[in-house]
DNA sequence: CCGTATCCCTGACGATACTG
DNA sequence: CAGTATCGTCAGGGATACGG
């Protein structure tokens, strides 16, 4: 940031931004669909079940869950484990790789202390002069 | 992850998970719109013009590219600043609140170069055996 | 050069109801 | 308990064209 506008050009741009095999890109940073997150977050003390789940997540329809689970099912962060019981159990747990993913929404949520007010404060402000 | 299931139950969930004045959430995790960090990633190198951003970004149509650059300004990530000359030139600049979002920006690349490979991985074995 | 104006379309999300 | 089935919505995104 010291020196970037001294006259000469700024560094060139990363042409290969858009590459599906995307190691550069910042995908990460909308992993998954809207719940992931939360879900790592209830996991990360533990295995739940279905209902345990439904309680933090007060907000997600059941079938909204069933989704979620399964997609993260499928990309190898949480396994499904169902019990032979009456009435059935079936405990969700975080995998190694799913828990890899923690430290990031630690990152996040220490940026979100630090800095969200300020974000929030720039929008209402901006609401104010375009009601 | 050494102890938890040692007869105990797991630690109890957030229950704020939801509360909109949400610094305990993980919504950063999803800050803004597809390409608010693509345009940070562009601008991290100092201050750019619209048809600059549309070089790298050239599978955004003005029309998003202008929306996801108002809703910046907007919440204060980036300025935008018009020169009066002919012909016109606008030029763009993070602000040190966006600037903040460059380390996890780096933390979500460097997780993906470490484990997204193994999830696109389990993602593909999954389609074979649903395909 | 720097955008705006229209139109459209998909797919994530939600509401509700119902089953093994 | 642990989901599935069905239906509806709606906002983000994209294609295309045009304007200051």
């Amino acid at each position: 940031m010291t020196d970037l506008t001294d006259g000469t050009l700024p560094p060139p741009l990363d042409p290969d931004m858009f590459d599906p095999a995307c190691p550069s890109s910042v995908m990460p940073f909308r992993v998954g669909d809207k719940w992931t997150g939360m879900v790592i977050r209830c996991l990360q003390g533990g295995p739940r079940r279905f209902t345990e789940l439904r309680a933090p997540l007060r907000s997600v329809t059941p079938k909204v869950l069933s989704e979620t689970l399964r997609a993260m099912e499928r990309d190898g962060l949480l396994t499904r484990t169902a019990y032979d019981e009456n009435p059935p159990r079936v405990e969700y747990a975080l995998t190694p790789l799913g828990r890899t993913l923690i430290p990031l929404l630690d990152a996040a949520r220490t940026w979100s202390e630090r800095h969200l007010p300020r974000l929030v404060a720039a929008r209402r402000a901006h609401e104010r002069d375009a009601p």
